[in-house]
DNA sequence: GTGGTCTAGACCACC
DNA sequence: GTGGTCTAGACCACG
């Protein structure tokens, strides 16, 4: 479900969030959905528990996933779509830095919008199987 | 020329690197320029020689810069774009990265191209020059 | 397993890295086995963790070596020659002026071909190991 | 006659070392020939004085070239080819090295002696003109 | 434990 | 003057 990649300079616990939130948009993980503990998770993706810790109490303060109390940890109900300042800021700061190394490999703004729409689509695959159009 | 932010998570190298090429990219900094020395631009930014160092080094490795044996450090005369693997790899990470927030965030695809706009303009020395139009 | 020495014009950093893709070609390091740690290496070559952190950055640039997060530092498992532009030009440099010293010295180019091939010998894990012929 | 690259990592001291050896090799300066004086030569090149006063002073130290006091600097009439111990050694490092990266780079033994076999007829312009076979 | 970054200070070759 | 290398010592994020 979620890859790892321990080579990746992108921190392990940082990949599994992401790989969390990709799951969940493209409705592989559903609102309400148990997710396996911190052990279980670590043993999946062959990782050091504390790391899973980790990703799970940052996915939480994220209000992304809920832990219930001897029940397990789940994927939230409630979430909604929000404007965090501090993503805001870290989103800029990471397109400035595309923009930058795009412009230097001589890639046009057309190259990365077209770069981007293929990520877009692939999470939406879900959202196009029962709705077939999406323009997110 | 180039602001250094000591609290930012991204290195101090780093952070002189993209402040170069971005000075470069806005036509501030021209080919065949001088840079400060690193003794310098170590003082200018209120930093260490060795990580202004570290900054040029990379720098040349890329062929932005390039050293005349005691006289100093220039800006390339002859760069010319080039697509590597390597920065396209962390590129279409970083990208993926985004867009994966931005949904999260509720931003349509709109929104990131408009965001990225600004930073390309920003970017473009013959507009802010001559105000020019520049497809790029 | 590797040998430094202080007195060399060539760098401590680029003795370490000749060292390891010496040891390599020769079979002594197989890919996928760990790396002495910084600090460890620094230690068996009497030398600062901050030179050998020189020498396995740059060996991982060229992907000779990669850093498991944590983990430590190891030899790549898929690596693939390839003629690297700047690598090319520096070999090409290199054999100018050997042939230019050589001739200065009255050497022909059989005396010259015939100490490549102690080295070439040197560098060949198979014959070392079973003695097989191996023309690379 | 002789090529400076002020880019390049080899010290310009030591371009037009080699520059002066290549040209005696090729026959464009002869023994007995006189040299331009140091601030000739600086000019010409576009260098600092000094440089060419360490090329010189190494050059005649290796008795490439004469220096008759107060008549200039000559081309050595007794030049006789002789294996320098310290020269040797360097060479071996050399050529050690370029066997590394040869292999490396996936370079054959061949493809090294095919460029090599490129520098050793550069070298024999000359001789080539006057007798024809040159085997050197 | 691992590697990555930074500082402070030193020495050197080269121009 | 320039950049390149090295040492010593420190702090930090990550697993």
């Amino acid at each position: 479900m979620i890859n790892i990649d321990a080579r990746s300079s992108t921190p392990i616990y940082e990949q599994i969030i992401n790989g969390v939130k990709e799951a969940i948009l493209k409705g592989i993980l559903e609102p309400g959905e148990k997710l396996p503990s911190v052990r279980e998770m670590a043993g999946i993706l062959m990782t050091n528990p504390n790391t899973v810790s980790k990703a799970y109490g940052e996915l939480e303060r994220l209000k992304v996933i809920e832990v219930l109390r001897g029940k397990g940890t789940f994927i939230s109900m409630d979430y909604k779509p929000k404007i965090q300042e501090d993503m805001m800021e870290a989103l800029k700061d990471s397109l400035k830095k595309i923009v930058l190394d795009a412009k230097y490999m001589g890639l046009t703004k057309k190259d990365i919008v077209n770069i981007m729409d293929v990520y877009y689509k692939e999470l939406d695959k879900e959202e196009q199987n029962e709705s077939k159009e999406g323009e997110n």
